[in-house]
DNA sequence: TCATTTATCTGACTTTAGTCAGGTATTTAT
DNA sequence: ATAAATACCTGACTAAAGTCAGATAAATGA
């Protein structure tokens, strides 16, 4: 890494330090100081027994106890124990907790609004800003299994068929694409996995199985913003583990060599090019792993 | 600006504000607390003078004096009057302090550089964060008249060859167009106004002049990562003015249609289209305008 | 059951940050 | 020459943040 791109990264860090320091001020014009401030916030975005607040601003309970004593005696929280463990309690906003909590969202969202607005292309600022949360919470992305009708796979699914149409000059359609049954992506017969940033899907694939030990990877695909971190790697392990574990023991699929990167990766991971085994339209590459 | 979109802008202001909050904390282990980190950083960065610190860092002038003493006895700067007005002092690190100062840039270099290298493309993050970086300091974007063999300047000119390489499929060679000799590009001829963040240019344009009333408009370029913030406009704005204040009355220029963006900006400003000036190979559009 | 652990709270601190009213030395304006 | 303005400093505060050693109540484990 040079002094140059590290400039660039610190220039970076000065600026958002500023936006940061910005919006903190418009916070304290409220009146409150900002351990407060910050701990409503937390509450209001959900964080609600004791020790998730204190995990997550990572406060020393005494000081955490103290901030929660003032919103109380402000009225704008109500703490009662959790009837599961009636050591440890839940807050929750009041009404007025409710209120004011919104009143720092709005001050949230108008910064936020106010700099995208004057952009003539949001959307680009947007894209840029995504590489940069997901380099930064490179931690926090998760690899999970699930439904194939949730709504996190409806998104996946329909990026991943906008950027097969664009790269594919022929143009590209699910339905014309081996699409499975539901029944054949979900246990016991396969599985979804989907990476995600929070609620971002950040990639997926899919397995597609029968019952037999044979069965197919779908819809690998990882979000333009999220390229470069290694993450396809990671998703195919997960897929490959899920199907081992549905007793599948030979994987294969399809794809077409105008998507390199996929193809280079089916090759570093140990898959090895067969012959064709379907008529689909859109493939011209096929790989098979034992698993 | 739809909720979508400011979430995606709030994810992004959470990481980066973790992000900010562990660099601090890395600071905080050296033992000495933030404020006078800070003032120790901004005065190795080159603020020097003690009203330069108290604007640059927004403090109060009581809390900055005293944390200058707390560095002196710390044995980490020296102070002195400033010989030009008495009144005012300067600051400057000792070798021990210079010493501390680079303990501080390292851990800062040190956290950007693990980011960067964990992206199999760190270009594409840099690239990224360009982008926010420019967004976010809108208002500290100057417009300013330099000498045409200034090194930004050749920076900007290699990057607009650069572009226009890509976007002409035929090419593009900045000898072959038009190219200016320096005395056309400088006062009292003409003059080459460069936009700049920092010391990163984002976008310049040039007056090439040869004493006459009329002379031309060259090398109009926007860094890809400034484009969207109008940037062009304001750019041309400063361009026509230091024309007028050359006694400039007529001002032409050629383009090509591919760089629609360009060519869609001109008309916008009031510049009329007129009959071919020159042969150059690049051009298939001619512009005028009367100032 | 009873010692131990856990989750939170309280009180008594210290440190850091921030404010503000003078005060001194120097420069500037008239 | 002298009043006003400027640049910085000091002292005397307040507020906020952070620390830490108990204390209490509830849950857990042998």
């Amino acid at each position: 890494m040079n002094q140059d791109q590290i400039n660039r990264f610190r220039n970076f860090s000065r600026s958002v330090a500023v936006e940061v320091g910005a919006l903190e001020d418009s916070f304290l014009n409220r009146g409150r100081p900002l351990g407060s401030a910050r701990v409503l916030n937390a509450i209001g975005l959900g964080h609600e027994n004791v020790s998730d607040l204190r995990t997550y601003l990572k406060l020393d309970t005494g000081l955490l106890s103290r901030l929660l004593r003032g919103l109380e005696t402000e009225g704008l929280i109500e703490t009662k124990p959790n009837p599961v463990d009636r050591r440890s309690r839940i807050t929750k906003l009041t009404p007025k907790g409710d209120q004011e909590f919104d009143v720092y969202e709005t001050l949230s969202n108008e910064r936020a609004a106010n700099i995208l607005d004057r952009h003539k292309n949001a959307r680009h600022l947007l894209d840029a800003m995504d590489v940069v949360t997901i380099a930064l919470s490179r931690e926090d992305i998760t690899f999970e299994e699930v439904q194939y009708t949730s709504e996190i796979v409806a998104k996946c699914l329909s990026a991943f068929a906008a950027e097969l149409s664009k790269r594919l000059n022929s143009g590209f359609d699910l339905e014309n694409s081996g699409d499975p049954e539901l029944s054949q992506m979900q246990h016991p017969h396969g599985t979804f996995v989907v990476a995600k940033l929070g609620d971002m899907p950040l990639g997926c694939v899919g397995i597609k199985g029968n019952g037999t030990s044979v069965a197919e990877v779908k819809r690998m695909w990882i979000a333009p913003a999220a390229r470069g971190l290694g993450l396809a790697r990671r998703l195919m392990v997960t897929a490959e583990d899920a199907a081992r574990a549905l007793s599948i023991t030979t994987l294969r699929l399809d794809t077409n060599r105008i998507l390199f990167e996929a193809v280079s990766l089916y090759q570093n991971m140990g898959w090895l090019e067969i012959d064709r085994f379907n008529d689909d339209p859109y493939p011209d590459i096929f790989f098979e792993k034992k698993l």
